[in-house]
DNA sequence: ATATATTTTCAATAAGTTTTGAAAATTCAA
DNA sequence: TTGAATTTTCAAAACTTATTGAAAATATAT
């Protein structure tokens, strides 16, 4: 397989891959376009590479960006912005595992605690079951959220590495 | 809070949640129902507490059993069938977990694979970002995946009481 | 067998999301 | 300043996905 085709495959993929990511196709193209290119690139380059239009692209690096994906580069002399992406895979996980914790479980788990605390009759089977339910996952939840929160913050070698031992 | 109105709030949460995961809102809307039902409902229970059509009801159903976290029930003396979620979060979780991965990482990661046998000159800066990119996702995909593996595997119990006492 | 209840299918439609492109706003050099 | 280059915005259009509902298929009781 030669670069070219290669590179398509991919762009095309990671744009399916991310929209089950809560990313967007075209900001995953975008994305993967960004990871493959060795020196940052403009907006029209992006338009020219992914056949499309100027708003799309403003709109997706805008997107990326606060996403913690992508940054503006300045480059000395040249009168347009430049895109790059961050290249360390660990990184990008974290970066997304951080906003997406922000932006759905820390939600769903504050909902949660308020629906614990429902008025009825405990001995009631619906009551019981919404009660136990809602419990159930809260509990799940905040397990989850712990495990997310140090792998945040922990270093990939030290997380993969222990985490693989501690498996083994 | 009212009984009916926390479940209409967690129905409501749980369907837009589901969103991001991977499960279309109505079928997550659905597995919410009968998550906090303490017993099996029909799909005439589901169409009214939903306000759905019949159709929706039974392709999301559908789905929701494709999943492996819905079952059909048959109670006897009843004609009509019923249907039962998997109650417990850990299994749930798993199930999801263990569906996406073969849905989404497995395939990702076979392709990865093959875009890294790229032909051309190692030393070509485009060609050295692209192979260098790849085989960084890969690697961590790799990774993501046993980890994934010992999780659907592991007990719960066990895992989640071992792994808290390490992050402790 | 026949009638009746129930479930499934799927083409048409509705709802939701993404993309375009041209106009407005901004930036920057002379 | 002025004007050319560049970026941003956003209403309309294109595209994608979800939902309906009625007809077809299936299951069950008499």
């Amino acid at each position: 397989m030669k670069l070219t085709e290669a590179k398509a495959q991919f762009i095309s993929s990671w744009g399916a891959f991310g929209t089950h990511w809560g990313i967007n196709r075209t900001m995953a193209q975008i994305h993967a376009l960004l990871l493959i290119s060795p020196n940052p690139i403009t907006q029209d380059d992006i338009m020219e590479q992914l056949s499309i239009s100027r708003g799309n692209v403003n709109m997706n690096t805008r997107d990326l960006i606060g996403w913690g994906l992508v940054e503006r580069v300045l480059i000395p002399g040249e009168r347009k912005e430049f895109f790059s992406a961050e290249k360390d895979i660990w990184k990008v996980a974290t970066q997304i595992i951080k906003e997406r914790k922000k932006r759905e479980l820390d939600p769903m788990l504050k909902l949660l605690s308020q629906l614990e605390q429902i008025e009825g009759d405990k001995k009631n089977k619906d009551v019981k079951q919404f009660v136990d339910t809602i419990a159930g996952i809260r509990k799940f939840g905040g397990q989850a959220d712990k495990v997310l929160e140090v792998m945040i913050k922990a270093d990939e070698s030290w997380f993969l590495g222990s985490l693989l031992k501690f498996f083994k």
